[in-house]
DNA sequence: GCCCAGGGAATCG
DNA sequence: CGATTCCATGGG
């Protein structure tokens, strides 16, 4: 990986396998928005980030090389080798095709609390929806910065009520974001705690939450922990199991998983199992 | 009107 | 135990 600063903004080039818009896009993080001129920002760790594909590489404007050490190079996961870990998953002529296709989807290293709140919206929701759900979220209960608002910090959150919420349109979910903002910020689950903790015991902390299952629960993992062995399972992963591999992921991506899951779902979602489906 | 959406809790047998 | 049913809301 190789960096260059230009004038405020910063250049990272030669990274390996990486597409910027599938990795914003493909649903394991709802705040990102593609501008006209295919830029893409969002408000991620309290600031407003601008992203676009440049020259070879990746551009981050108003980075400095200091701050993408200590926030970006984690966020967007480039410590890691995915052309490797697409060869080695490609041994197995299925997920060859899906890695193909989706295989420059990293996975985003996001903030266990926003991560929290937002699977926890997602359930029973559809993608559109959970992204205005979280945009009112942060628009009525963030603080406004430039370019936007962050997002609600549990202890904000959990000074306020069901009625509170309802500009959210959240639905039956309200109670669920109260109930985790109030164990959150008290601690009786302690977020900062999990990383040190095995994927099972972490996911038996995160299930302690009303309206949090092993689904929400592995999404978090996943998506805030970097836990691979995390394996979230909605209705697409199960129809996509079924339909590739009868269920049972092959072993090669075992070591994966989570990534796998990640390509699998995209690779899906944009009609990968057409050929499969009589 | 129906069905579905990155599910989970409550309530049955 | 496993299997239904309900939960709010919005789009197709």
């Amino acid at each position: 990986m190789l960096i260059k600063q230009i004038d405020k903004n910063l250049l990272v080039y030669d990274i390996g396998r990486f597409s910027l818009p599938d990795t914003l896009d493909c649903g394991q993080a709802f705040r990102w928005s593609r501008s006209y001129d295919g830029s893409w920002q969002a408000v991620v760790n309290n600031r407003l980030l601008r992203v676009t594909e440049a020259e070879g590489g990746i551009l981050l404007y108003n980075c400095t090389e200091q701050e993408f050490a200590d926030t970006w190079a984690a966020y967007f996961d480039f410590g890691r080798d995915y052309d490797t870990i697409c060869a080695e998953i490609s041994v197995d002529p299925i997920l060859k095709k899906a890695a193909d296709i989706c295989g420059g989807i990293h996975l985003l290293r996001q903030s266990p609390w926003e991560t929290l709140c937002s699977f926890i919206i997602s359930q029973n929701n559809n993608i559109p929806r959970i992204k205005g759900i979280i945009d009112r979220l942060c628009q009525n209960f963030g603080e406004k910065i430039e370019g936007g608002h962050t997002f609600p910090t549990p202890q904000a959150i959990s000074k306020l009520t069901i009625d509170d919420l309802a500009p959210l349109r959240s639905g039956f979910r309200a109670k669920y974001i109260l109930d985790a903002a109030k164990k959150v910020a008290e601690k009786t689950v302690d977020l900062d705690s999990l990383y040190r903790l095995s994927t099972d015991e972490a996911r038996n902390e995160l299930m302690k939450i009303n309206g949090v299952g092993p689904k929400v629960a592995d999404c978090v993992l996943l998506f805030a922990y970097g836990k691979l062995d995390a394996f979230p399972q909605d209705v697409w992963i199960k129809r996509t199991m079924q339909t590739l591999f009868g269920g049972e992921l092959p072993e090669v991506a075992l070591p994966y998983a989570g990534i796998v899951q990640q390509i699998l779902f995209h690779y899906a979602r944009n009609g990968g199992l057409k050929e499969y489906e009589k």
